[in-house]
DNA sequence: TATTGTTATACTCTATAACTATA
DNA sequence: TATAGTTATAGAGTATAACAATA
């Protein structure tokens, strides 16, 4: 295979990429909730509470940008604000298991969106398909 | 390959598509714009003018919604309105030649990023990532 | 009466600037 | 003085409800 493929296949995946992820976010179980607060639910649910200025710095935004986002998620009862003990400045935010709730639903509902489509194909495309996400959870750093 | 595989190839599926797409969106030529603001540019630039609802139907987004983002274009010099001569309800928003420069800066950077990329793997994999592309961008509607 | 576009209003996400409490 | 969190304020995207103009 030669080089002067790799613009059409750049232009090809971003084109794939931009649709599926696009059509996973559609799938939901809690209609209401924004993409800003299921991302941050997600990461407490897999890492463990956080402080603030951490959960602003991993999604790139704004600590009171971040803040605000928590506000909400605290109001639907997803997520706790508990005082450090160490540092009297820090707050510890957990998810609550209201909040795992809906990130099990959610995860499990686009899962079974995708596992509808993978349903559909043979076996080489599937193999190709799970090669292919391999390749990029190992090259593209979040 | 068996379908017990399935769950662990579609949760694989969508943490790739999601990391990729959200690094692909950070790539802009005009960090200024939306990824809104973009996505009515990118439609205006492929596929000619539109009316305000038939962009708003292609987004997934109400009329009110619409309007708001393409005043935001309108008052950057990105698209123009201007009324239908069959239909005099009907007003005819079309990408202007600075739209179109930031659509074409925005997808070369948003490539060559991702070419970056493909440059790294050998064709093997280079070949996967393509095919899976083609895959996606086949059962996947928009 | 139905359709197209728009305005009014409200909520969330985003940012910067400024403030409080603590280290 | 520096850091962690918060509040104040403003711009943009989202929605629903209501409206004017036209078909």
């Amino acid at each position: 295979m030669s080089d002067e493929s790799i613009p059409t296949e750049a232009s090809d995946l971003r084109a794939a990429a931009m649709r599926l992820a696009r059509r996973i976010r559609q799938q939901r179980s809690v209609t209401t909730m924004t993409d800003a607060q299921f991302a941050v639910l997600v990461n407490l649910h897999l890492h463990g509470p956080h402080t603030l200025t951490a959960l602003a710095e991993r999604d790139g935004v704004t600590a009171p940008s971040m803040n605000r986002t928590v506000n909400c998620l605290e109001e639907l009862g997803f997520v706790t604000r508990v005082a450090a003990t160490d540092d009297r400045r820090k707050v510890r935010i957990a998810i609550t298991d209201a909040g795992s709730v809906v990130v099990r639903e959610t995860s499990e509902r686009r899962d079974n969106w995708l596992a509808q489509i993978l349903g559909r194909l043979d076996d080489a495309e599937r193999r190709t398909l799970h090669s292919a996400a391999e390749i990029i959870l190992r090259e593209v750093h979040r």
